[in-house]
RNA sequence: GGGCGUAUAGCUCAGUGGUAGAGCACUAUGUUGACAUCGUAGGGGUCGCAAGUUCAAUCCUUGCUACGCCCACCA
């Protein structure tokens, strides 16, 4: 796990701008510089917060190694990414319909957009048909619907759909736009859909993404298309002129209690009679006239600047998506890439195999800068700097470094003139005015090439994309700028130290040496862990990144996506909700280990973990029981254990205990290895509280002896061991307090499940905890104070009931509180007590039977009986019931039957003996 | 419109073709010098609804209902 933070850049520079207008200040009265260094400082001092939380949770992991995806090194491998993807084609300049954040000023990918179902209204027009014609029913005019009444202002055509019988005879004819009187077409396209509205669709190629495409058809070409909005979504005259003074400037929506344009746009049609009235019939029957017919709309918002998105017309750079999918899809096609849950592979599948350009240009100063020049000869004086006719033919040169910039424009131009680099657009019409103080003066420019970087800045997710390799010191070529290479890339001049070994993976081997390549040594990496709602933003990204400039190689094998902790009540937490939780909170309060095994436990197939505090709690309480679990075990001589395999024994207990271990770390393994995080949690909870504390501490309390030490000290080992990479904390502080180790918890040997599991000692184990439990059971039902010690006979079936008995009388008495144990079974009443978990290793069973002489309520242990009998009887008539069945005992699988012919007996002979009991008491 | 997911104890969630489990909450209780952030015992569920497959369905199939999420150009 490399650690680090990407530079997250409308976030950042939006956090940066506001402190800016906190202060009645902005971004734009500083100069790019300036303000970028503004962000960096901004960086220096909050750049802190997630790798604080992330060292608060004890996430371990080379420190010496934090990279941030703008660090120098990271910035080449991008800009390479960039130069090498535009010299295969695969990035290239467009000018097309882009979402535009006018909030944010800037374009935003596809993905940034979300749609809200929004309250609005479906207005009907008349567009009055010019030259005199007239529809087949003698209407002037075409009715077209729409919910965005502004933009008709920029409207180009009308669409028709060519087998529309109601508007055959007017394709090719013209409509009177109202407002501007501009002529437009009406053209056929398979976009109007005659079954819906009128049939009739308004055409804003400039606007809408539909028109757009539709335009195109209609013979506009993308330059051409009227624009009617700024940068703000304010209204601007389009090219010909034709918006009335009274719009310019305009809003585009109703804001601050003033109209905006489309207000002003309704009204005018209204008052020239061409809005189409909306007839609402109430349940009386009476009918009213409204503007707009109410209407649910889907609207795009922008996830960050949260305003309406306006479709604009701009140049941006775009990614060849489609292309680059390709491997990533066959990848997880063909299972070289996991996907976990694999329930996500269809969501994967359906968006790559439907991806769209990816438009990775943002109009925002902080992130990599595009590495692309522009720039245009002056070849004559007519051709002025002020004349920015090079916008039309403006070459690209996208290069990685000036010197290649140089090369390539010098060649471009076939020129050796010299030439002057500008840094922005705007540089370059200034220096024109400051050189020859506001009047061109050609002669300063001729034969002088001109050229400026592009201003914008790249996605942030197109450099995330390239963390399973820009942090491994991509690209291979040699360092310069004496920067590191990539056998420490990104790393401190401290980092040369030999990295830590990989930890808890013995498959792992050993570190890497200085000089060692570690894109070598680490790429593919073994497992991506991501939230899920990320996957097309980073997941499919990498996949694509990394696949395409590592021979094909995968970023990583498998992808595991995880679910978002959400509110309590279910809801997604957002600041303005007021419902988020913050961890550091949680972590003062309940410390980091209990965080970190509630979101392990709460972890399973990628669902959402609802907050719950009480089960955070809950583990808090875990972490406390081992601890004092641990401070038992150190007050009674047990301390850290220098063997790493599991001691020799002979106590029954020891050998149970040790089996008990080696199942838990089976189960543990197979957990992990099947990213079931939460079933991990839960089998080292169990084992620790259950079987270790409730069950094993409490039977050898009392009679510690050497080989019991040496194992309860092993076994503790193991415990801490295995639960360390879920409690960091408390495990490395008993790891040192139990005494002298060989090495630090965070790199002992994971636990191999291979000592040996001694059956018959879990039999007689688990029959004797059972046998107190019943005991108590009894008390409990019968109103036995624990205080009173009981007079207890038995009745063993066997030779080996009696010595299972003998040599587990010493603990069944001190934990039943048993004050003696008598043979044989005596006479007069007693209450019987039946351990279901009957011994089924030899013996026939042993009944435990209590004095009931001046101790027990005979009428409450009838009562037991009575019971315990009816629960017998019914789950032996049920199975008899089933056996008796000859479709069962034929069909059903022979390992069914004979369980159920063995729980039957068992059952059977239960409800014998207790009945037994019942009949002794009269 | 398409896709995915979820419905199991009061709450938060596991789970299995052989009639269900955990934690918390609840009830009763406090004997054991690790632990009251604890121990012991206990109550509590027609596993969303309906049909089908099967000897057997909470689990498999289909339909329905409710909730959630993602994607999509209905002017």
């Amino acid at each position: 796990w490399v650690v680090g933070t990407d530079h997250a850049g409308i976030a950042t520079q939006m956090v940066v701008e506001r402190q800016l207008e906190a202060q009645q200040d902005k971004r734009t009265n500083y100069t790019r510089e300036a303000f970028v260094e503004k962000v960096w400082e901004w960086k220096a001092e909050s750049g802190g917060t997630i790798t604080g939380q992330l060292r608060r949770l004890g996430c371990s992991m080379d420190w010496s190694r934090e990279q941030f995806t703008m660090d120098p090194h990271f910035t080449r491998a991008v800009v390479k990414v960039f130069v090498d993807l535009y010299n295969e084609g695969l990035i290239y300049r467009d000018k097309r319909l882009v979402n535009w954040d006018p909030k944010l000023k800037t374009a935003i990918s596809d993905l940034e957009v979300e749609t809200q179902e929004i309250k609005g209204h479906f207005w009907h027009f008349r567009y009055p048909l010019a030259d005199g014609v007239q529809l087949d029913n003698g209407a002037d005019h075409i009715v077209v619907a729409t919910t965005r009444p502004e933009t008709m202002l920029a409207d180009m055509a009308v669409a028709v759909n060519a087998a529309d019988p109601r508007y055959q005879s007017v394709i090719g004819k013209f409509v009177t736009l109202p407002i501007t009187g501009r002529r437009i077409p009406i053209v056929a396209d398979d976009h109007a859909d005659p079954e819906l509205g009128s049939g009739a669709v308004k055409i804003t190629p400039g606007h809408d993404f539909n028109d757009f495409e539709v335009g195109k058809r209609a013979g506009f070409k993308p330059a051409d298309m009227l624009n009617m909005f700024d940068a703000e979504a304010n209204v601007v005259q389009v090219s010909d002129g034709l918006i009335p003074d009274c719009f310019i400037g305009m809003h585009r929506f109703r804001r601050d209690g003033t109209d905006g344009a489309r207000e002003l746009v309704v009204q005018e049609l209204k008052a020239a009679g061409l809005l189409v009235l909306h007839s609402v019939t109430a349940k009386d029957g009476e009918v009213t006239q409204k503007d707009a017919e109410d209407r649910v709309i889907q609207t795009p918002y922008g996830d960050r600047g949260g305003v309406v998105i306006e479709p604009w017309l701009t140049d941006q750079w775009y990614v060849n998506a489609a292309e680059l999918a390709k491997a990533p899809i066959e990848a997880v096609r063909s299972g070289r890439i996991e996907i976990v849950p694999k329930t996500w592979e269809k969501t994967y599948f359906n968006w790559m195999e439907n991806i769209q350009p990816w438009c990775v240009s943002r109009q925002l100063w902080w992130g990599h800068r595009i590495p692309a020049w522009y720039g245009k000869k002056r070849a004559s004086e007519n051709d002025t700097l002020n004349d920015i006719s090079w916008l039309l033919d403006d070459h690209a040169f996208v290069v990685e470094n000036e010197n290649e910039l140089k090369k390539q424009v010098q060649a471009y131009y076939d020129s050796t003139e010299e030439l002057y680099i500008h840094d922005s657009e705007e540089d370059y019409l200034n220096w024109d005015s400051v050189v020859s103080g506001g009047a061109v003066s050609p002669e300063l420019h001729l034969e002088k090439i001109h050229i400026y970087r592009d201003e914008d800045v790249l996605d942030t997710w197109f450099s995330s994309a390239l963390w399973p390799f820009a942090t491994l010191g991509w690209p291979a070529d040699p360092p310069r700028n004496g920067e590191v290479a990539r056998s420490d890339g990104g790393g401190s001049p401290a980092s040369a130290v030999l990295a830590a070994p990989p930890l808890h993976h013995p498959a792992g081997g050993p570190p890497p040496r200085s000089g060692e390549d570690l894109l070598a040594r680490h790429y593919p990496n073994d497992l991506l862990i991501s939230g899920f709602d990320i996957l097309f933003f980073w997941c499919a990204r990498m996949a694509m990144q990394g696949m395409h400039f590592n021979e094909g190689q995968v970023p990583w094998k498998r992808l595991y996506l995880h679910g978002l902790v959400r509110a309590a009540d279910g809801q997604k937490m957002s600041k303005s909700k007021g419902n988020v939780v913050d961890p550091l909170v949680l972590i003062d309060q309940y410390g980091a280990d209990a965080l970190r095994f509630f979101m392990a436990a709460m972890e399973s197939q990628g669902r959402d973990v609802k907050m719950d505090e009480r089960r955070v709690e809950g583990y808090r309480n875990f972490a406390t029981k081992l601890w004092n679990a641990a401070r038992f075990c150190q007050a009674n001589g047990i301390a850290a254990s220098q063997s790493v395999t599991a001691p020799a024994a002979n106590l029954a207990v020891n050998k149970w205990i040790i089996g008990e271990v080696v199942e838990t770390v089976a189960a543990l393994d197979k957990a992990m290895a099947e990213l079931r995080f939460d079933a991990a949690a839960n089998a080292i909870y169990h084992f620790v509280w259950g079987t270790f504390c409730d069950q094993y501490l409490e039977n050898i309390k009392g009679s510690i002896d050497v080989e019991t030490m040496s194992v309860a000290g092993w076994v503790l080992d193991q415990i801490l061991v295995t639960l360390h990479p879920f409690m960091p904390f408390v495990t490395e502080e008993l790891w040192s307090a139990l005494g002298q180790r060989e090495g630090e918890l965070i790199i002992a040997t994971w636990p191999r499940p291979n000592a040996p599991i001694d059956l018959i000692a879990k039999k007689q184990i688990e029959w004797l905890n059972n046998e107190i439990s019943a005991v108590w059971a009894a008390r409990s039902d019968l109103g036995i104070p624990p205080s009173t010690r009981l007079e207890c006979w038995v009745n063993p079936e066997s030779d080996f009931d009696l010595e299972l008995l003998t040599s587990h009388s010493d603990i069944l008495m001190r934990r039943a509180r048993l004050s003696v144990i008598n043979l044989p079974s005596p006479n007069g009443q007693h209450a019987t007590i039946e351990n279901k978990k009957t011994f089924a290793l030899g013996g026939g069973g042993v009944t435990l039977l209590f004095s009931l002489e001046g101790v027990i309520d005979i009428a409450a242990e009838k009562a037991r009986l009575a019971k315990a009998l009816e629960v017998s009887t019914k789950e032996a008539k049920s199975l008899a019931g089933r056996l008796s069945n000859p479709a069962f005992v034929e069909k059903a699988k022979p390992e069914a039957v004979d369980k159920a012919r063995a729980d039957h007996a068992a059952h059977a002979a239960e409800a014998e003996r207790l009945a037994a009991a019942l009949a002794r008491l009269g």
